[in-house]
RNA sequence: GGGCCCGUAGCCCAGUACGGAUUAAGGCGCCGGCCUUCGGAGCCGGAGAACGUGGGUUCAAAUCCCACCGGGCCCGCCA
């Protein structure tokens, strides 16, 4: 016998006889869900009900009575799985599992499902677009962003593995003003050849490009204030140029050279803040220098990013350039579309999107977990000088998208979530009801350095290539020392898998709603309860079913009878239950989770049991598949958060 | 000022959507053990927690409700 849902199946029959025995015994109670939860420890069974504290109260007796009559009225023929039925504590209704039955059914399953166990199908699959990472291309991705590909990343495999058609997008905002600021560096310098991996390259021109112009631009506002003489206005224009010129200072020494070059090319210019406006203008309106120009720096960007990408195992199906919506025409018609409705207005001389009004009017607060009482704030549609903004350009994108697919999940950090809640309202505001109600935005919490925010304007941050490079570094150390023996090919490759592994596994386990602060020990673990563990154990499952000679017929699963292997039995048939979860809630976390567990208990099995050597050989066997079934599951696991699992290491 | 998120051992972190039993689960670090046995990146044991505070609802609260405290994010003609 063979279920895609082995612990699920025990879950549904006692259901069904609690409900048969409810019905038999009180038929007049009415109850629309049945309580069934993991009981705290083994010895009280494996799911427990407490229906009858609930049912005390309705029919004045005690709930233990209660639960007492409900287990003698039990139909025994209808037990499959269950052993035993056993009221308990205070009122419980204790479920035994039949573990000679279970075991040989939840094993086979593993078996015979093999690379699909675990994966449960939706039976209405849809096309879902998962649009992540989407790092501006003005620097190399830090550690800070990195958190976002991989969740992105496994949310998409997860999607994947439900059955879900899943487009994976990039959306590389070439619009943004910082482009331009980029752009206007990288043109300064007389548009040089990358000598370095190219967006390593463009990191500092922007950093520092971005930091002069700042501060040009500080020193013109600082002269008007002075003029009309603004106490507060001068105080304040004072404080923020001396934070630029502190960061000029750390950004000329670390960049010498390259902040002199900058520094003689950009004085030349009278008013670098109008020449980068005009760039971006420019670059809207299509004009090809300017376009030339742009695509030319963002494009040496995201070489270096498919560079580091790729390193992780991500990768798109979609590169969806922001300003192909701007020149296509796209954008212009959505202003156009919400103008036409009532909630678009003329404010000192730009248009203004009345959020508010739209979710009083179409009564869409509740719907959207706000407040009655809170005002959402009203979104500026687009610059006084014509060009577009950021969230109005993405309702040109969000619409494309919901041509290609039903649902769309934006990963994008929390503090979007306003805009994000804009974009939303403004999809309900142009009559997209049924696109509003399929957008998700999926939002992770920032990561911060010990002491301070990551900052890519202020070039303090950490890049993911160092992270990885250092982690296959430590990794490379770790295997020396473990295996000396194995070539250096081999000891590279095997550095390789488990470093990076490493990362992915901590950028994934935590809850993405949870800040973070990076330290290197974080990411650096190779200990209990990190990818390199749970990639230990795999091997460790490969090298005894290697071992093992090759067994005889007999295969006794009614002789796993301890404790630790019961426990894996149940970790086993739940990882369907797990998996559903996960997708369903979006909570990668929670496969990191279940494959570092089930690691735990396969150790813990391995110390304490013999496999190979176990009497009498049918023990042995069922040892053998239980071994070969942690092997299965924990793979799956780890394929689903993009870790390698090895054979060796 | 308003809105949202977070608060669980010295440190990190699960459990909170859907309230349930015993002793609140792990990890790091600390203390003590385990290599003549299938891979020690491991295992076993020990010490360590007012679940931010105070109320409330309930037979039952880390979990739900209210208030407060601490930290973060947002409220831009930035993205």
């Amino acid at each position: 016998m063979v279920s895609e849902k082995p612990f699920a199946e025990f879950q549904l029959e006692c259901e069904n006889v609690l409900a048969n025995a409810l019905e038999k015994l009180f038929p007049e109670i009415q109850i629309t869900h049945i309580p069934l939860e993991k009981p705290p420890i083994l010895e009280l069974g494996q799911l427990a009900s407490s229906l009858c504290f609930e049912l005390a109260k309705q029919l004045h007796e005690k709930p233990l009575v209660l639960a007492k009559r409900l287990v003698k009225s039990m139909d025994e023929k209808q037990f499959s799985l269950i052993e035993h039925v056993a009221p308990a504590g205070g009122g419980y209704i204790n479920f035994h599992l039949n573990f000679a039955k279970f075991a040989a059914l939840t094993i086979e399953s593993v078996k015979q499902l093999d690379e699909a166990y675990g994966f449960s199908k939706v039976k209405e699959p849809v096309k879902i677009i998962v649009e992540h990472t989407s790092v501006n291309p003005l620097h190399p991705i830090h550690i800070g962003q990195a958190r976002n590909p991989m969740l992105g990343d496994t949310i998409a495999r997860l999607l994947m593995a439900r059955g879900h058609t899943v487009y994976r997008h990039y959306y590389i905002d070439d619009v943004g003003r910082q482009t331009s600021v980029v752009a206007y560096g990288y043109d300064k310098l007389g548009r040089p050849k990358p000598d370095t991996k190219p967006d390593h390259f463009i990191g500092p021109i922007y950093t520092i490009t971005s930091c002069l112009v700042e501060i040009n631009r500080l020193k013109r506002e600082l002269n008007r204030a002075k003029i009309v003489q603004v106490e507060d206005e001068i105080i304040k224009i004072n404080r923020e140029l001396d934070e630029w010129v502190s960061i000029s200072a750390e950004l000329s020494s670390k960049y010498p050279q390259l902040f002199e070059e900058l520094l003689n090319k950009i004085s030349e210019d009278e008013n670098p803040e109008n020449s980068i406006n005009r760039l971006n203008k420019a670059y809207e309106e299509g004009e090809p220098k300017a376009k030339s120009l742009i695509r030319k720096v963002s494009e040496l960007c995201f070489e270096g990013f498919k560079q580091t990408l790729n390193r992780i195992d991500v990768s798109y199906d979609s590169w969806d350039w922001e300003s192909d919506f701007v020149l296509g025409g796209h954008v212009a018609e959505v202003m156009q579309k919400l103008k036409q409705t009532p909630y678009v207005f003329m404010q000192t001389g730009v248009w203004e999107f009345n959020a508010e009004d739209v979710a009083q009017r179409l009564n869409l607060k509740t719907k959207l977990g706000l407040k009655e009482d809170y005002t959402i704030p009203s979104l500026t549609l687009a610059r006084s000088d014509g060009t577009t903004l950021y969230t109005t350009r993405d309702i040109a994108y969000t619409l494309w998208k919901f041509k290609k697919a039903q649902k769309v999940i934006n990963v994008i950090g929390v503090e979007q979530t306003l805009a994000q809640l804009q974009l939303k309202i403004a999809l309900y505001a142009l009559g997209f009801h049924q696109y509003a109600d399929n957008l998700v935005h999926f939002a992770y919490n920032l990561v911060s350095l010990p002491g301070y925010k990551m900052s890519s304007r202020r070039g303090r941050y950490i890049t993911f290539d160092e992270v990885m490079d250092e982690a296959v570094k430590r990794a490379y150390d770790e295997v020396s020392k473990r295996s000396p023996q194995l070539s250096d090919a081999e000891k590279r490759k095997i550095a390789d898998f488990v470093g990076i592994g490493a990362v992915r596994y901590a950028l994934v386990e935590v809850d993405p709603s949870k800040p973070v602060v990076f330290t290197w020990d974080r990411v650096l673990n190779f200990e209990t309860n990190s990818a390199p563990y749970i990639q230990y154990t795999h091997a460790r499952a490969c090298s005894i079913l290697r071992k093992a000679a090759k067994k005889s017929e007999k295969t006794a699963y009614t002789l796993l009878k301890e404790k630790i292997e019961h426990e894996i039995l149940l970790s086993l048939a739940s990882f369907p239950d797990t998996f559903i979860e996960a997708t369903e809630y979006l909570k990668p976390n929670l496969i990191a989770d279940f494959a570092n567990s089930l690691a735990d208990k396969f150790n813990t099995f391995y110390n304490a049991l013999p496999v190979i050597k176990a009497e009498p050989q049918g023990l042995s066997n069922a040892r053998l598949t239980l071994v070969d079934a942690v092997r299965i599951a924990l793979r799956n696991a780890l394929n689903l958060i993009g870790i390698v699992a090895p054979e060796k290491m």
